[in-house]
RNA sequence: GCCCCGGUGGUCUAGCGGUCUAUGAUCCCGGCCUGUCGAGCCGGGUGCUCGGGUUCGAAUCCCGACCGGGGCGCCA
């Protein structure tokens, strides 16, 4: 099938003497007098249409005065030249400007100077123009791709919860509030009560993709207030190790995909990417601590890993080369009610946390799928179970034992291909200041 | 929320009390050029975030506001 337009892939020496009509953004505009060349951009690179004055000399000064980024339709016929970058030439008959770009442009798309983040997400539709900036999202495609059908295979069903919520998830400080038809309804910040909730159902491997929310201040590179959440949640464990696999071979498979199927993004982007090798590396809560005390951090029994010890952990598992691992047993009183606390030693939890390149990606572990001990356990937290009764409801009548995981796809991304901020690994972020485009 | 740093043409920058009528690049406009591909050459164009203060004199120093970048806390 012929459409009008052709795409620059389909075309090659080969359509020597070929009429082709190809659209694109005009990159660059190049009048050498009695010659003008149009570099016009695609989705996977650009083409060169050429005019020349002689042989039509009104289509000449029209091309030369189109303004740079219009949108523009090219007629004319291919013409083989070893000399050009593609090995082809577009000898234009006609130009079209199907959308004239203004003057002047706010961000520059292929100029030889940056621009600040905040100027890029301002123009975010004209960064996004810049192939670098594109790879990013054909990457996170094939990455959230690849999670799909690694757990499909696994026998996953995919689920999609309420994202409006009546309750928080745990606690209520961090969440963001909306009228619901005059009352008060919250933003989910975790799909976590709801796929637990699932578990007590049959449909005992669940996995979701989708966005949570936070109303935390946060103002870091590895934080924002809407981000996606790749959550799973799976049934008839013994162990939190049971889920494990899960995990670590979706994460292998993604990266596996990336590798294979993303060589020219990865090329744009000047990423390698290592091959992800399984099990990954399980560092115990204890055994971190120990370790950190021989870097010169102490932290003692039952405090929470802080940002300056994970970067040291992260440090050191990397010299062992372990770029990604999982740190396991948690104190119990720093984690959520509905964590599982450890038979022999209640103040350690069946709990996990996945670090990459020294960055939290995951957090996740065994429930507590005891009704009773489950209600205890809210009241410890001060929390109230007559606000948490649909949640409470699936635990009364049969629960599996279960577990699961929280895993943060945008800093994911982020960290798979080294960016700087978690805002590059998202088309349109939102911030505590952001909240346009 | 706290701490550090910063806001100069459309964009990215230099300057950090007078000689700033503000640097360079990119961009835009005009001119030259028939093979460019980071095109080249010549000429021109646009700017000190805002409000107070210090000073003979402020882009430059001080205070405040607003905005931005980074760190911490929190977490995905």
């Amino acid at each position: 099938m012929a459409g009008p337009f052709r795409t620059l892939t389909s075309i090659g020496p080969k359509d020597h003497g070929a009429q082709a009509t190809l659209g694109g953004w005009v990159e660059d505009v190049r009048n050498l007098g009695g010659i003008a060349f149009l570099i016009v951009r695609q989705r996977a690179g650009t083409f060169q249409a050429t005019v020349k004055k002689k042989s039509d000399e009104d289509l000449f000064n029209r091309a030369s005065k189109v303004v740079r980024e219009s949108v523009v339709a090219v007629r004319g016929t291919i013409q083989r030249n070893p000399e050009v970058r593609n090995g082809w030439e577009l000898v234009a008959a006609a130009i079209d400007v199907l959308s004239p770009a203004a003057v002047p442009l706010p961000l520059p798309v292929a100029d030889k100077v940056g621009a600040d983040m905040d100027t890029r997400f301002d123009n975010r539709t004209l960064d996004l123009r810049k192939p670098g900036v594109r790879a990013i999202f054909r990457i996170r495609s094939i990455v959230t791709s690849a999670l799909r059908s690694y757990l499909a295979g696994q026998e996953f069903v995919e689920v999609h919860t309420p994202k409006l919520a009546g309750a928080g998830a745990e606690g209520g400080a961090t969440l963001f509030t909306t009228d619901y038809f005059g009352r008060k309804a919250y933003l989910s910040q975790s799909p976590q009560l709801y796929k637990q909730m699932l578990m007590s159902t049959g449909l005992d491997r669940v996995y979701e993709i989708a966005p949570a929310f936070r109303a935390e201040p946060s103002d870091t590179v590895r934080h924002v207030t809407e981000f996606t959440s790749f959550d799973a949640e799976v049934a008839w464990i013994e162990r939190q190790e049971d889920f494990f696999p899960f995990l670590e071979g979706a994460i292998a498979h993604a990266v596996e995909r990336v590798r294979s199927e993303a060589k020219a993004e990865l090329e744009a982007l000047q990423v390698t990417l290592k091959e992800v090798r399984i099990p990954f590396r399980r560092l115990d809560y204890s055994e971190a601590l120990e370790l950190l005390r021989g870097r010169g951090k102490r932290l003692r029994a039952g405090d929470d890993i802080d940002t300056e010890a994970e970067k040291l952990l992260g440090a050191a598992m990397q010299e062992q080369g372990h770029e990604i691992y999982f740190l396991t047993g948690y104190p119990t009183a720093i984690k959520p009610f509905y964590v599982m606390a450890d038979a022999e030693e209640p103040d350690v939890s069946y709990s996990f946390d996945l670090e990459y390149k020294g960055d939290e990606m995951a957090s996740g572990g065994q429930r507590e799928h005891r009704y009773d001990v489950l209600l205890a356990k809210m009241k410890e937290k001060g929390l109230n179970p007559e606000n948490f009764e649909f949640y409470l409801k699936a635990f009364r009548y049969g629960m599996p034992p279960h577990g699961g995981w929280g895993f943060g796809l945008d800093r994911f991304v982020q960290k798979l291909l080294d960016l700087p901020n978690i805002r590059e690994a998202i088309l349109f972020p939102r911030d505590r200041t952001r909240l346009v485009p």
